[in-house]
RNA sequence: CGGGGUGUAGCGCAGUCCGGUUAGCGUAUCUGCUUUGGGAGCAGAGGGUCGCAGGUUCGAAUCCUGCCACCCCGACCA
């Protein structure tokens, strides 16, 4: 990396105050953990959802809305999930304040107890299932298909901008079925769903795969899960589709009358992907200049900037602008005409860059004159001029050639990057560069911890795609037939 | 929760060890003129509970005590 935003940094969260502050994405906020979504970061999560939410229901899903505090007799209703989510949640014992008597502001009145404590939801299995139990009582009602946008709470040790937050903003999806089959066709069905978002929006090439029973979620019999490689070689879970057996439905005992005239207990889902997101979405194609977007998701296509000495100039150049911005528009791009009077041309540029805007077009007297225009690519930072009647056309065409350029930027890079070993002491040197490593494991829990342990990388995932080969345990040298995905991860 | 660090103008920092002019620099902001095809220049102006509370002192950003907040490393983490 030469110098720039993401060589200059130490370590990553450096990095990402940098660029997150300057390309204005996103701030820390003054609550512990939190952070503030600035509108230009809101706008990029805003394409995001809205692509998300697109797939949801083209694959039969509909949306709903569940409470934000979950009773805490609930959640200790499913056993392992209470043990993977109770250390780290916000929980309301009150529910009211008074001044204090010393006159020294507001205390919490101690009074106001609640009788049972209240859960700010980390996920919201529990109490979604609570409220199944009273929606599903036939084969008839089932599949229940559902989606939730909302925020929750998981208050981390340690937290970091985007990647790790004690609030953050997801979705959630819940689904109950009839059989086992079904459920794990959903989980299947919605891991893809996400690969496609990842791969075709973001430009992210990611491994699809199963976790080990260690690095599950809390209450599932199996997760699925997209792993992406970050620039600076960690990866960073994507998303996650869970299926959960009937954990849940038994935990809240959701049972239904069978087409056969028996009765069982549902099998259920459950997926989701954050705002995390959008630190995979950062880290994954910013260069030195800041943030590079994919068309697909970038709240602004194209910018237009005019070049010009005086007033009377800009209304020349807007004569020729404003067709040509609403020619774009017609093709379906979002365009900005910058012509705040304020900074400069060279500024403009800049911040513009900076905010990873793919298109850029310059207009100035010398073009009026040509009948040209500078058309600017951001994954490139090349410049080309062309005559301003191909303006709309190749700027159509930049679209998709430069979201496919940075897909495979992506991909060149992971390839570049993953590794396969079958020595330990090389895994070792490996990790120290960073990357994916394809590696034998022994199945075993015990060697996954250990190996965690001396180097720091877990087995993101067993890939679906890895082939049968016999090999023996990085490890232990007992037998293994498949290779397994390695890394060090955020 | 352990280890380390930092709190001084919107932002970034110096000054603190060794107390002493009116608390300073960069940047941003405002005004004016000149500039404008890659982050402008000059001149002037405004902006401060020095994290909070107490103490020592003729005098505290600086020394002492207590507290708070944030950041980094670790433990932890669908």
């Amino acid at each position: 990396m030469s110098k720039g935003i993401t060589s200059r940094a130490e370590n990553y969260s450096q990095w990402y105050n940098e660029l997150v502050v300057k390309a204005d994405l996103a701030d820390s906020s003054a609550v512990r953990g939190c952070m503030v979504i600035k509108p230009y970061g809101y706008a990029i999560w805003e394409k995001m959802q809205a692509q998300l939410d697109k797939m949801f229901k083209e694959t039969g899903h509909v949306n709903a809305y569940f409470p934000l505090f979950i009773p805490k007799s609930f959640f200790s209703r499913e056993a392992s999930h209470v043990e993977g989510f109770a250390k780290e949640c916000a929980v309301v014992t009150h529910y009211r304040l008074k001044n204090s008597p010393d006159g020294k502001g507001i205390v919490v009145d101690d009074d106001a107890k609640l009788e049972e404590e209240l859960i700010v939801r980390p996920t919201s299995e529990t109490i979604i299932w609570n409220t199944y139990k009273d929606w599903i009582h036939s084969y008839r009602d089932l599949p229940l298909l559902i989606n939730q946008w909302a925020n929750v709470v998981r208050w981390e040790m340690r937290t970091r901008l985007f990647l790790r937050t004690a609030e953050f903003l997801w979705q959630e999806g819940h689904t109950a079925h009839a059989t086992k089959e079904e459920a794990i066709a959903e989980t299947t069905k919605m891991i893809n769903v996400y690969a496609d978002f990842a791969e075709k929006y973001m430009a992210v090439p990611v491994i699809k795969g199963a976790k080990t029973a260690n690095e599950r979620f809390a209450g599932a019999l199996d997760t699925y899960c997209i792993e992406a490689l970050m620039q600076d070689g960690k990866a960073l879970q994507a998303g996650t589709s869970h299926f959960l057996g009937q954990n849940f439905a038994k935990a809240f005992d959701v049972k239904f009358a069978t087409r056969e005239g028996t009765l069982d207990y549902v099998w259920a889902t459950s997926w989701g992907v954050s705002t995390r997101l959008m630190g995979a979405l950062i880290m994954a194609h910013s260069d030195d200049n800041g943030l590079v977007l994919p068309p697909k998701l970038a709240p602004i296509h194209v910018v237009i900037v005019p070049i010009y000495l005086k007033p009377e100039q800009l209304a020349l150049l807007s004569v020729k602008i404003l067709p040509l911005k609403q020619e774009l528009e017609t093709k379906g791009l979002t365009v900005k005409f910058d012509d705040r009077d304020t900074v400069k041309p060279g500024f403009k540029f800049a911040e513009h860059e900076l905010k990873g805007i793919p298109v850029r077009i310059a207009i100035g007297p010398r073009d009026v004159e040509n009948g040209t225009v500078e058309i600017a690519r951001r994954d490139t930072l090349t410049k080309e001029v062309y005559p301003m009647s191909e303006a709309v056309d190749v700027v159509t065409r930049l679209m998709n050639e430069i979201q496919e350029n940075i897909y495979r930027k992506a991909s060149d890079f992971r390839t570049a990057n993953t590794y396969r070993t079958d020595s330990y002491a090389e895994f070792k040197e490996i990790l120290d560069k960073g990357g994916f490593i394809l590696a034998h494991w022994d199945g075993t829990a015990e060697t996954e911890d250990r190996i965690k342990d001396e180097t720091k990388a877990t087995i993101r995932c067993i890939p679906f795609d890895a082939p049968e080969e016999a090999g023996k345990c990085i490890l232990t040298g007992k037998p293994s037939n498949r290779r397994v995905l390695f890394a060090r991860a955020y």
